[in-house]
DNA sequence: GAGTTTGAAACT
DNA sequence: CAGTTTCAAACTC
């Protein structure tokens, strides 16, 4: 490798001006796709092609600075928009934000704890005008980097430009983020350290042969994700369930980057547990890859670790993401690399039945509240109109009746856009046919909503497709007058979503708790795992299930409780939010989602 | 800080 | 598309 590089001279870099060059000669006949190609990488991993990415110019205005979310890590969409000379943009990076190159040492850098300026590259050969180049694969402009001969600015922005269309014909995607983010995606830096990030996915993979994939060279480690089907990597060991991973973030260590670091050169080596690392040495050093095929399940003690199958092998085991993978490691055959999914520390303590029944609980609230409101006001109402005309009185009376039938309708209605919030318990959508409450039953919307989505839940397997239109939000009814009812419907409402908050606080308590429990008994196990290794105990690992971590997707096992108890949590903290939790069960579990081996 | 290792990107 | 070379970051000493 490094041998003849003469990494010095400048002896053949053909390529460098090849890029220039080259772009010019393909730009003789660029007229299509003019510099102006936007970048859309707005999409995320999902728009692939379309339109071409390509960094444009330094237009200062246009940089997307995606969302200044507070996250350190950008989960940007980024654009490659070649970010003039850009001061630091603080949290995000304008631009492939999850390119794993680019992230690490930017910002924060966490040796010194120091935010660090964006991140300076050290180009020589390159002229920055390459993927190489850090900074040009991020799109933005060298600016105060190392590098030699950059070309990467305003200055040399034809030269760039060039370059940058070169690279699109080479790879129309190279200047979108490699990471398919999701939802769960890494969010703070102090996650990152630890381990969390793990739904995102390399969109191309990486191609690690003697990392493990546990180092940073590895474009997935990284970005912080683990391994997928995508990657083709040799004896990774950067998947879920891998305890030389696990070794890597658990333990008080996490902060601490030299143990991480001696942890993954441990595992690298075979220092640390996993199938019979220890039998061959430094199996490593020769081991072209195909010494590691697995053979295995064999017992063949002499094996190459085996442990891990280029990912190739891997890939994935049919079975569903993780959970209840029972990590018999050996076949991580089974276990894929990664696919597994984060768990909330709440999955397991809301289940379906309790929203039925939080819902129940908040739509007989409602009623009541309803009930009383409009009682009240009727008597009032009643009382005033009494002295006027007694007869009268009782045809108000019904008209209000029929007022309010309508209004519940309309309620439906226009409500359930409105009341779209209260679905925050159910993703689904709301209603489900025939919702219509109660006739005769003064309703405020909300309530109707939260009905909806109570049958939703509880007949969520009838569900038809009519649902999606259904009556329930559709603009079918009308409302002729609905004003009598708005104050029931504003006093329903608050008191309902008071109710409704009271429950949220339980859950949020509830979640904390479990996170404690979590957290200290991943830690507990982590050490005693630690120990062992350091005893130079047999290793746990090898066999079958044992290992089995005590985390799981981040959620260590524990004694919680989950199931069933929600609901009277749920029930509980409706009826009174001050209520104090129930105390967790020591109710067998699936907490960790893992059986136990 | 110099030298080595590693894997992505570029090239053939 | 596979193999090789180049490159710069990551890592080690």
């Amino acid at each position: 490798m490094g041998e003849g590089d003469g990494a010095d001279s400048a002896p053949k870099k053909p390529q460098s001006d090849a890029v220039t060059a080259g772009a010019t000669t393909s730009s003789g006949d660029v007229p299509a796709k003019k510099l102006a190609r936007q970048l859309d990488f707005t999409g995320f991993g999902a728009t692939t092609s379309g339109s071409v990415a390509l960094p444009e110019p330094p237009k200062p205005q246009l940089q997307t600075v995606t969302v200044p979310q507070s996250q350190p890590k950008p989960q940007v969409v980024g654009v490659p928009v070649p970010v003039p000379p850009q001061p630091p943009v603080p949290s995000v990076r304008p631009v492939k934000p999850d390119s794993p190159k680019s992230r690490p040492r930017p910002n924060v850098d966490g040796k010194d704890g120091t935010p660090k300026k964006q991140k300076q590259c050290n180009c020589k050969h390159s002229r920055c005008l390459k993927l190489y180049c850090e900074c040009f694969a991020s799109g933005i402009y060298c600016d105060g980097c190392n590098c030699v001969n950059c070309c990467n600015n305003v200055e040399n922005e034809g030269a760039r430009r060039d370059a940058v269309e070169a690279t699109l014909e080479r790879n129309p995607n190279a200047f979108r983020p490699k990471i398919a983010s999701s939802p769960h995606g890494p969010r703070d830096s102090r996650e990152e350290a630890g381990e969390l990030v793990v739904l995102a996915k390399h969109n191309k993979g990486c191609h690690c042969k003697k990392s493990g994939c546990l180092k940073k060279y590895c474009e997935c480690f990284q970005a912080n994700i683990l391994c997928s089907e995508n990657c083709k990597c040799i004896d990774c060991k950067n998947f879920e369930g891998s305890e030389e991973r696990q070794a890597l973030f658990h333990g008080d260590h996490s902060n601490n980057m030299a143990y991480l670091q001696q942890a993954a050169n441990a595992a690298i080596t075979g220092a640390i547990g996993s199938s019979g690392y220890i039998s061959s040495p430094p199996v490593s050093k020769k081991r072209k890859g195909q010494e590691l095929f697995f053979g295995q399940t064999g017992k063949d003690p002499s094996a190459h670790r085996i442990g891990q199958f280029p990912q190739a092998n891997h890939l994935r085991p049919p079975a569903p993401s993780s959970s209840s993978v029972p990590v018999a490691r050996l076949g991580t055959a089974g276990l894929g690399p990664s696919k597994f999914t984060y768990r909330s520390l709440l999955a397991d303590i809301i289940q379906p039945q309790d929203l039925k029944e939080l819902c129940s609980v908040l739509v007989v609230v409602a009623e009541e509240a309803a009930k009383t409101l409009a009682d009240r006001k009727n008597a009032a109402e009643k009382q005033a109109e009494y002295q006027t005309e007694a007869s009268l009185a009782t045809t108000t009376e019904d008209r209000l009746q029929s007022q309010k039938e309508s209004d519940t309708q309309k309620a439906v209605t226009d409500d359930c856009s409105t009341a779209n919030q209260a679905d925050k318990i159910s993703p689904e959508d709301s209603n489900s046919d025939g919702v219509d409450g109660p006739k005769g039953r003064p309703m405020s919307p909300g309530t109707l909503a939260l009905m909806c989505d109570e049958q939703d839940t509880m007949f969520m397997s009838a569900a038809s497709p009519n649902r999606l239109m259904g009556d329930g939000c559709n603009t079918s009814s009308q409302l002729p007058n609905g004003q009598g009812m708005s104050e029931v419907y504003a006093e329903q409402e608050r008191i309902v979503l008071a109710k409704f908050r009271g429950c949220l606080n339980m859950l949020i308590t509830r979640g904390e708790l479990k996170e404690a429990e979590c957290s200290s008994l991943a830690r507990s196990e982590a050490a005693a795992q630690r120990e062992q290794v350091g005893n130079g105990t047999p290793n746990p690992r090898t066999e079958t299930g044992s290992q089995q971590g005590p985390i799981s997707n981040g959620v260590a096992k524990t004694a919680v409780p989950p199931t069933a108890r929600t609901s009277q949590i749920v029930t509980a903290a409706v009826l009174s939010p001050s209520t104090v939790l129930p105390k967790p069960p020591s109710v067998p579990e699936n907490g960790g989602n893992k059986p136990k081996a």
